[in-house]
DNA sequence: ACGCACCCCTGTGCGC
DNA sequence: TGCGCACAGGGGTGCG
């Protein structure tokens, strides 16, 4: 499920259990998710405390004072348990602090990932080399976007999808980003004016900024007991609206585009 | 190089 | 109530 602002809050959620704090066990609980966990991760681990967490695109990343980084990819059902009552079937890994804060990476459909890597080579991260810029940073702005969609023939919904064109961006946000900018989600990339662009950027930092704080605001339920990290239900324009009415009076409508559904208003987006 | 279909996995919700 | 199917917010791989 999570897109960018989910992995936003959950970094922030764990970051409040985490940082500073001596990891005391970590455990992974069986050897793969999409790939195989690397097999030194709990020598890695144990012992080494947390000086940081952050994020790129949607990979979270905890830094410890032994130059590592653990990287987590939540997939599309991964999440982190804080604190659970008791370690459940598809808790796949468990990360236990000194002062006795437990976090459980919860993931049934196993998309997710983990990997541990020196926190020098980021950067040059397999997964993060190709990469577009942050959509929240200042780096992504409407000629940025231009210059990357230049000669693209690929319908706008595709690149923006395309994380080497930006970074962070999934089907819901694209789905909504597209609708508040009034973009035909079919749209050739590279036949979209520079202006109509602009209005892209800014509904993407837009709807991106909105769905952070409404995020934050779910960091009370992260301290509850049973703290659950990461959904929040959401009032979106578009995304999972078919046949609903658009705030134009039309009928929403829902296409499938290679496997992904696609959410959009005829008349507002064109 | 690019665009796209497919696949990984499990769970859920719906129509019949 | 049970069964089968469609679908799910990601993204790497391999094909044409």
């Amino acid at each position: 499920m999570p897109e960018l602002p989910e992995v936003e809050t959950t970094v922030s959620g764990l970051r409040s259990v985490l940082e500073g704090e001596l990891i005391v066990r970590a455990e992974p609980r069986r050897a793969d998710l999409r790939w195989p966990l690397p097999p030194d991760l709990r020598q890695r681990l144990t012992g080494a405390r947390v000086e940081s967490l952050g994020r790129r695109a949607k990979y979270g990343l905890i830094y410890t004072d032994r130059q590592d980084v653990l990287i987590f990819h939540l997939g599309m059902s991964g999440r982190w348990r804080v604190d659970p009552a008791e370690i459940e079937k598809h808790d796949h890994f468990i990360l236990e602090t000194a002062s006795g804060r437990v976090v459980a990476l919860n993931d049934h459909r196993r998309f997710g990932s983990l990997d541990i890597i020196d926190s020098q080579q980021v950067d040059e991260y397999r997964f993060f080399a190709q990469m577009g810029p942050e959509p929240l940073s200042e780096a992504f702005d409407a000629s940025v976007l231009q210059k990357a969609l230049f000669g693209r023939k690929a319908p706008i919904k595709a690149m923006l999808l395309n994380q080497n064109i930006v970074a962070g961006l999934g089907n819901i946000y694209v789905c909504e980003a597209l609708h508040m900018a009034g973009i035909d989600p079919i749209a050739v990339a590279s036949s979209i004016s520079k202006p109509r662009l602009n209005r892209l950027v800014i509904a993407i930092k837009e709807v991106l900024t909105a769905a952070i704080a409404a995020g934050g605001s779910t960091l009370r339920d992260f301290a509850a007991p049973d703290g659950e990290l990461g959904y929040f239900a959401k009032d979106w324009r578009v995304y999972g609206r078919e046949g609903e009415a658009c705030i134009c009076g039309s009928n929403i409508l829902r296409r499938v585009d290679s496997g992904r559904s696609t959410f959009y208003c005829p008349k507002c987006q064109r």
